[in-house]
DNA sequence: TGTACATCAGTGAACGCGCGTTCACTGATGTAC
DNA sequence: TGTACATCAGTGAACGCGCGTTCACTGATGTAC
């Protein structure tokens, strides 16, 4: 007893070596690595402490400010940096038909994806409070990150097409369908021991209902 | 300077009066009631802290533990007790109207204005970390409060009546139907910065969407 | 009618926690002269 | 070739904070005999 609540001498964890001189940068990227690993490992954002995050480097907590101003600055970096990866799956889901409609289909599957498969990210990034989230994360970003532009220029050609009806402003029509898709990965994120169907049957439902409508078909 | 950080002394919030014999129960109340203001005041959960609320109410720290668990009860009989109205509003949105359809529109409608009108309340019950839900609002009681069960039984009615076509399980559609209109309400609430149309017309909108369907018509 | 006792509705003081952040410093490596 | 100096990449110790929760207690009010 007595040696639980403090850590015996020498099993603290190994003392990162010091960057040489003008590789400065490299432990910015060994810091937002750890938080990544430790924001996917806990599921908890308040889990990514700027103590942790040096203990999981093996670095003291004052390291950290070389590289980021403050811990909110350290959490939004990692979910960036992620969201990046986001956007190129959406691209890539996108790129594989030359239908406009089935890209939007892709698109928003892959959104649901990478949501789910990122929970945490997703939680700061979108469900976060307002005024917890930097102004760097603004309008501007927020829309490129859930893909508003991409999808209003799909929904226009989608109509050109006539693969869709015109239903109004295409760019107002993809935040509906923003929002549809976001419904999905926040409730499934939030409530996962809720007896949902698979993910897949889900979207192919939910997909068809914004397709087909409610309204009897003659 | 000095009498900043430290309160004068009388300056105290007002003691409150011990309530007489038998009537504890009245400190539950205005523990609650207390509770209720800081959520909506602040829209910040973590602001509705043991000490914050003792304060608001006039009454020492220990005192909360007299009629809660511990924070996490309290926080949650705050938020379960608005829901309670929630529901409320729900059904007096559809007792409006016998057309089965139009109550599933005025059902989701009172939902996102409810959520709308206590985010922080929203926030706890319906995006709050798994871990952070206490057993107690589970699978059943959240069923509830989203009203799928009655908009499942109007589903049935208006596929019945004719209202709309038959699209597999009236529950499951239920909760796609739930997805769509959480999605409206989570992310007017995370993001009212953005430049999203107005709520009726956002509504209106979705309606028609989920509706109508994208498909053209012939 | 008086008195011992139980109960109720709280109080007061303290515990221990992990946290973000700041500040003065150190020691190795490079550069200027 | 040697030496003073600057810079870089960090360290070590501490600050002050608000928090949830526990524990022993108090003082008024009711009840039993």
């Amino acid at each position: 007893m007595g040696g639980m609540s403090t850590p015996a001498p020498g099993v603290s964890p190994p003392r990162r070596a010091r960057s040489p001189r003008g590789q400065g940068a490299q432990l910015r990227a060994e810091i937002l690595a750890a938080a990544e690993r430790i924001l996917l490992a806990t599921k908890d954002e308040s889990a990514l402490s700027i103590r942790a995050v040096a203990a999981a480097v093996g670095v003291t907590p004052p390291a950290i400010y070389l590289h980021f101003a403050d811990r909110q600055d350290l959490v939004f970096a990692v979910c960036e940096l992620e969201a990046a990866k986001l956007e190129e799956a959406m691209d890539v889901a996108a790129s594989g038909t030359g239908d406009p409609w089935e890209r939007i289909r892709r698109r928003g599957y892959a959104y649901l994806r990478w949501a789910l498969d990122n929970p945490e990210h997703y939680r700061v990034l979108m469900l976060g409070r307002p005024d917890a989230t930097p102004e760097r994360f603004g309008d501007e970003r927020l829309a490129d990150t859930a893909g508003l532009g991409a999808v209003a220029g799909d929904l226009q050609a989608a109509v050109a097409a006539g693969r869709i009806r015109a239903a109004g402003d295409p760019l107002q029509l993809a935040e509906l369908m923003w929002m549809v898709v976001h419904g999905m990965a926040s409730l499934l994120i939030s409530k996962p021991g809720f007896p949902f169907p698979p993910v897949e049957e889900l979207y192919e439902k939910m997909f068809d209902l914004v397709h087909l409508g409610l309204a009897p078909r003659p």
